[in-house]
DNA sequence: GGCACAGCATTTTAGACAGCATGTC
DNA sequence: CTAAAATGCTGTGCC
């Protein structure tokens, strides 16, 4: 089927054709025989990279031309990122909502396709946002993660949502391949699309004694190194003329392997040194220098202790063929699309607190196997498992290779989730009774797959208690409603069990301290807490002998809980370092994290902060000032005294320190030291503008105060 | 006594969504 | 609790 006999936009045709898109692939041309022009449902559960993305776009332009609008969820923001740029200059207006972008924009509605995540739709719906209503088309990418136990249930309401608010929805699910396509197709009232066609050649083999064991025939890989077999697949690729991506199980394990490869390709190109510059600049820790030594030499390593910029230029080197392997934890593998000729999946076992080591999940193999082979650009693909004993080998085609990939399951009835979703589905609106609220959860995948068993009840009655206990909802009678108390917290988007230990610990206590109240949000169930190691207890000891009185919460009595005690103290001593303006360089050798973790952190703390800064206005206006600056202390990242300074744009953490240190501390100080003496310490520009704002400042107040005159408000307009 | 180091014992282990309001050196 | 690599610790041999 040609592209020239669809029933798409001229200008979609014109750039797909530029692009070199002709003929489409045969799934593609299933979806469209199946009724994708007719607005069928259709749920495509085909294998990674062989134009799934393409149908959806398709199908997009058809309803944009209609007058219709989109919504394309996808799980991850990097990928939000990724989709917008790509459906972006083609003739449509693209918008994109994360929690990164997008401040309450009202003009978010008048693109024809919005792209956002799961759990931001789900703020939206919460917000009553009104051009939800207008969409008359929802893609749902990756849609197997409804099984994820953390994040599923808020993709699987979100559906259930969007469905009951526009009944004439049309949907278009595109996941992975599953075990049970059909009967989540029947929960969307879908027709099924399921292929493993693919546009480049996979060869899945296992390597063993030097020889890469394939379904059909082998191939032996030449022995450079007599320890380590990954290296030795990984410079057989090169050789080749390919990449490799390698696949380990740790943060350590894809350090020590870049370094190895590193050593052993030894390639120098200038291209190259671009990129090593770029990543020198930006590099202030161990981690970040490490990784500018291998890319230098042509190999990186990929996990999520790498700021996002150190990962972004990795993955640029990569895609531009610069770098020649990455070894990476499986940030990679569910993350954006960078294909390789050959993927090494190293460490199929994987470390979990539960159940020790355990091997990894088929539908995991398969996105990571998927990454091998570049369309266009790779002959074929190979995907490779290492065995370490003969006997592996049949085991490891048995559990991966010709494995069934997994069920997927609703999570909705793990107690964790329902609270909050419960309360959302009172808060926004979407239910006013018991009855109502029964009926709706009967629109659920987990009422769809459990017609009998009306497990989910006891769940939800369970939620409900919890919620009226904490004055977050009132039942009289029959209709249920939810209080103001309940609203703010339905919108903040914060879990109610978390807006209930806020509240409670802010009652019991008015001695106010940066270290109670990060104890506090990071005892939440809504912050993940670093991990606590052996030699961490006597450090943690030692603090609560010497701040004890500084803190919010006690240890327990419990010896079962006092792990939990120590990791979010761990992560509260992290964030206390961090306004107190210790160094990355620091914080990272002191808690054992890279970089992106405390970015991480910080971001998560923020937003808790926030919602606790709300929390308190609500209900202790007297801690009310003391949180508000925590959390501007926390968003810089600088002690108390830099306040004043940071409010000034183009100051930050550095310069703000800098000009106290000067015996500058405040605006004022600033206009009184006069533009010459700042511009010696902080450089002509940044004075400047620094000036204008302190000057527009001035008029702005006056302005406030009332009396405007005419002068004035010329001058208002000037600088406005 | 001090030190280097082999060899054994113990420890450690992936990822990442949300609010709000604008700009680090 | 299953594995495997990194890290810590102990004891030996050497000067």
């Amino acid at each position: 089927m040609r592209l020239s006999e669809l029933p798409i936009p001229e200008n979609l045709r014109y750039q797909l054709t530029t692009a070199g898109i002709i003929e489409l692939y045969p799934p593609q041309i299933e979806c469209v025989q199946k009724g994708l022009f007719e607005r069928e449902n259709l749920l495509i559960a085909i294998p990674t990279a062989s134009g799934k993305t393409l149908v959806a776009e398709m199908a997009m332009h058809h309803h944009i031309a209609d007058g219709g609008k989109c919504l394309y969820i996808v799980p991850l923001k990097a990928l939000a990122s990724e989709k917008y740029n790509e459906f972006g200059n083609k003739g449509v207006k693209v918008g994109i909502s994360t929690g990164d972008f997008d401040r309450r924009d009202d003009n978010l509605g008048k693109n024809d396709i919005i792209v956002a995540t799961s759990e931001k739709v789900d703020s939206l719906l919460r917000n009553n946002t009104p051009w939800l209503t207008n969409i008359t088309l929802l893609v749902i990418d990756e849609i197997h993660l409804i099984d994820s136990p953390d994040r599923g249930p808020t993709l699987e309401m979100v559906i259930a949502k969007m469905r009951y608010k526009n009944p004439f929805l049309h949907i278009i699910a595109l996941s992975a391949t599953i075990g049970n396509t059909q009967i989540l197709a029947d929960w969307l009232n879908a027709k099924l699309i399921t292929s493993n066609w693919r546009p480049v050649d996979l060869h899945e083999g296992v390597f063993y004694g030097n020889v890469i064991h394939f379904k059909h025939g082998e191939r032996s890989v030449k022995v450079v190194s007599r320890n380590y077999d990954d290296l030795n697949l990984c410079l057989d690729t090169i050789e080749e003329g390919g990449q490799c991506l390698v696949f380990v199980s740790s943060r350590k394990n894809a350090e020590a392997f870049a370094k190895r490869a590193a050593s052993a390709i030894k390639l120098k190109s200038s291209a190259l040194g671009e990129f090593v510059v770029r990543l020198e600049s930006i590099a202030d820790t161990e981690l970040d220098k490490t990784l500018a030594l291998c890319v230098s030499n042509g190999a990186a390593f990929h996990h999520a202790g790498l700021r996002r910029e150190a990962r972004a230029i990795v993955e640029e080197g990569f895609r531009k063929g610069l770098i020649k392997c990455i070894s990476s934890t499986p940030t990679l593998a569910a993350g954006l699309n960078l294909p390789a000729r050959r993927v090494v999946i190293r460490d199929y076992l994987r470390f979990s607190t539960a159940e020790g080591m355990q091997p990894i999940p088929v539908r995991e193999y398969h996105q990571m196997a998927g990454r091998a082979g570049r369309p266009h650009l790779d002959p074929y693909g190979e995907a490779v498992l290492i065995a370490k004993d003969e006997g592996m080998v049949e085991d490891l085609f048995d559990w991966y290779i010709n494995a069934l990939p997994e069920e997927v399951h609703s999570k909705l009835a793990e107690r964790s989730a329902l609270y909050t979703h419960v309360l959302s589905l009172i808060a926004a609106g979407f239910t006013q009774t018991c009855g109502e609220l029964a009926a709706f959860m009967e629109r659920t995948f987990y009422a769809h797959e459990h017609k009998k068993g009306r497990l989910i009840q006891r769940t939800v009655n369970a939620a409900l208690a919890f919620l009226a206990e904490s004055d977050m909802i009132v039942e009289v009678g029959e209709h249920i409603g939810a209080t103001e108390f309940g609203a703010v917290v339905s919108r903040l988007y914060i879990d109610p069990r978390s807006a209930e230990m806020i509240v409670r610990q802010l009652h019991a206590h008015s001695n106010y301290s940066d270290l109670g109240v990060l104890q506090l949000v990071c005892s939440t169930p809504d912050m993940p807490n670093l991990y606590v190691r052996n030699s961490d207890v006597g450090v943690l000891l030692r603090v609560i002998e010497k701040k004890g009185n500084l803190l919010w919460i006690d240890p327990p009595e419990d010896p079962d809980e006092i792990e939990t005690f120590y990791r979010s103290l761990k992560t509260a001593l992290l964030l206390s370092d961090w306004i107190d303006e210790l160094s990355d360089e620091k914080i990272c050798e002191r808690y054992s994290v890279g970089p992106g973790d405390i970015f991480g952190m910080v971001e998560n703390v923020n937003w808790l902060l926030h919602a606790s800064s709300e929390l308190a206005r609500m209900f202790k206006p007297s801690l009310r000032p003391s949180t508000r600056e925590l959390e501007i202390c926390m968003r810089y990242g600088i002690r108390r005294e830099l306040l004043p300074l940071v409010k000034l744009r183009g100051v930050g953490r550095v310069r703000a320190r800098r000009l106290y240190n000067l015996g500058i501390t405040t605006p004022e100080a600033i206009l009184n030291a006069g533009i010459e003496e700042i511009s010696r310490f902080l450089g002509r520009g940044i004075s400047e503008q620094i000036f204008e704002q302190l000057t527009t400042k001035k008029r702005t107040k006056k302005t406030e105060s009332g009396d405007l005159s005419d002068e004035q408000q010329s001058s208002l307009l000037y600088f406005g």
